[in-house]
RNA sequence: AGAGAGGUGGCCGAGUGGCUUAAGGCGCACGCUUGGAAAGCGUGUAUACAGCAAUGUAUCGAGGGUUCGAAUCCCUUCCUCUCUACCA
């Protein structure tokens, strides 16, 4: 959520920046600038009105223990209109406040200046693509032949279990994944990110707090007797850690790594592109989360680029970089790159991280802050990525390491898988 | 899930309707003192919104209510602890 105080000191500039998603916002930001002068016109005569009446409070408590009864009554007799008056004007000034909020719900991040103009992901711009793409053999199979021939992962088996969606691992096809869960959440603690395990359920409060409710509400599986959500990424719950949170500069930075499943609904998103492993309901992924400075956030977003972009080296897979444009930008985020590596087979590129800088735009509704010396708290700037989602890695090995006898684990992964052929 | 006890500042802890502007202590910061330190003494020590400022308003888990006045009384709700039940 934008600050208020930004949206009144920078309303052009705010417009200006969201023409890059397509949007006009700019009569929704005029009519929160009136209702911000409203709320403050309401709330400098409520808080006249309080005063005085605590003012009289305080003389009626000192008359009565005087004895002076009467000189008492007299005066509250006078409390009763300024009672009803500033009760009146808290209703306004509530319905004020809701009403300015509902429009900045609705308004997204402003994009970092350097975020391309674009309408989808076909306007995304490549910025670093590595190596070579593999050549397959003449009978290669894309990974949804490959895992069944291997018995690697059952979508059957996980349909009878739960739905479509759920697949059940199995065999090597199981520890490959565990390798991998491991080799990452390794790497990320060499790089010096603190582990965490998070709650995989979050409350609606922690929903707001990373932006994911009220705009994304169906995308996000439910539990409507205890009201609590399934997390669909672990940036929830750890980002969540730090809400209603002030922290003191020398903390900075804070650096997070979490693996956790993760559960999206993938509403109305179902397609030709979703089969085998390149949409699931439920996938593991680790992720990683810094809350900095907001002087150093965009070098931190650097160095997470270079993290993943380590992570994909070492298991040598080809990959590409790309700089989301305007259209394909997250709600909550300014500036985003997403890492895609090249499913041979499919001969397809396929998503497998989006590290984001979010600036202030999460902590402004997490109430996260840092102090500095001789100031007062400031936001903070959050930023988060994975590295790596599980299930487009694991499809993009199978296809791009199948030889006509076998398929071949990456180098780096055999102390953590202990075969080095499936 | 049932019964009971609780939730007060960075922390501990007093406070059952009005000199509470939340006592007292600990911690922390600064100053005095000292050869240096400790002790001692003094001063300070939350957040948000409004205001140029002085200052005002709100906040004692959260939300309502009673009252001229609520940390204190009432209702709702969340959480913690103890015991019981259940369970990995």
């Amino acid at each position: 959520m934008l600050e208020l105080s930004r949206i009144r000191e920078e309303k052009d500039a705010i417009a200006e920046g969201l023409k890059t998603r397509n949007l006009d916002v700019k009569n929704q930001l005029e009519e929160v600038i009136a209702l911000d002068e409203k709320r403050r016109d309401t709330q400098q005569q409520m808080e006249k009105d309080l005063a005085e009446l605590n003012t009289l409070a305080k003389s009626i408590g000192g008359l009565f223990q005087q004895g002076k009864v009467e000189e008492a009554n007299v005066l509250k007799a006078k409390t009763g209109t300024l009672k009803e008056q500033s009760s009146q004007l808290k209703t306004v000034l509530q319905e004020t406040e809701d009403a300015i909020n509902k429009i900045l719900f609705t308004i997204p991040n402003v994009p970092n200046p350097i975020v391309p103009k674009g309408n989808s992901d076909q306007d995304n711009e490549i910025i670093f693509e590595n190596g070579q793409l593999p050549q397959l053999h003449a009978k290669a199979l894309p990974h949804w032949d490959l895992i069944k021939q291997y018995d690697l992962v059952d979508f059957e088996l996980g349909v009878k279990i739960t739905g479509a969606g759920f697949p059940v691992y199995k065999g090597k096809g199981a520890r490959l994944q565990r390798a991998l869960i491991n080799f990452f959440l390794d790497e990320a603690i060499n790089a010096g990110y603190e582990e965490v395990i998070p709650p995989l359920l979050v409350n609606a409060d922690s929903g707001f707090g990373t932006g994911q409710l009220p705009d994304k509400d169906g995308q996000m599986y439910h539990d409507a007797q205890d009201n609590l959500y399934l997390i669909p990424t672990a940036e929830v719950p750890i980002t969540n850690i730090y809400r209603d949170v002030i922290l003191n500069e020398s903390q900075f930075p804070i650096k997070n790594v979490g693996y956790t499943p993760c559960f999206r609904r993938e509403a109305g998103s179902w397609g030709s592109d979703v089969r085998g492993l390149n949409r699931l309901h439920q996938f593991d992924k680790v992720e990683i989360v810094q809350v900095v400075h907001p002087d150093k956030s965009y070098d931190t977003l650097d160095q997470m680029v270079a993290h993943v972009k380590n992570l994909l080296e070492k298991l040598e897979l080809p990959y590409r970089v790309a700089k989301l444009c305007g259209g394909d930008l997250g709600f909550t985020s300014a500036l985003t790159f997403d890492m895609e590596v090249f499913s041979a087979a499919q001969e397809k590129w396929l998503e497998v991280s989006s590290i984001s800088n979010f600036e202030t735009f999460q902590a402004n509704r997490l109430k996260l802050r840092y102090k500095s010396e001789g100031n007062k708290p400031q936001l903070a700037h959050t930023l988060n990525g994975s590295a790596l989602a599980l299930p487009r890695i694991l499809a993009s090995i199978l296809e791009n390491n199948q030889t006509e006898t076998g398929i071949n684990v990456p180098k780096v992964l055999v102390p953590y898988t202990g075969f080095d052929t499936i």
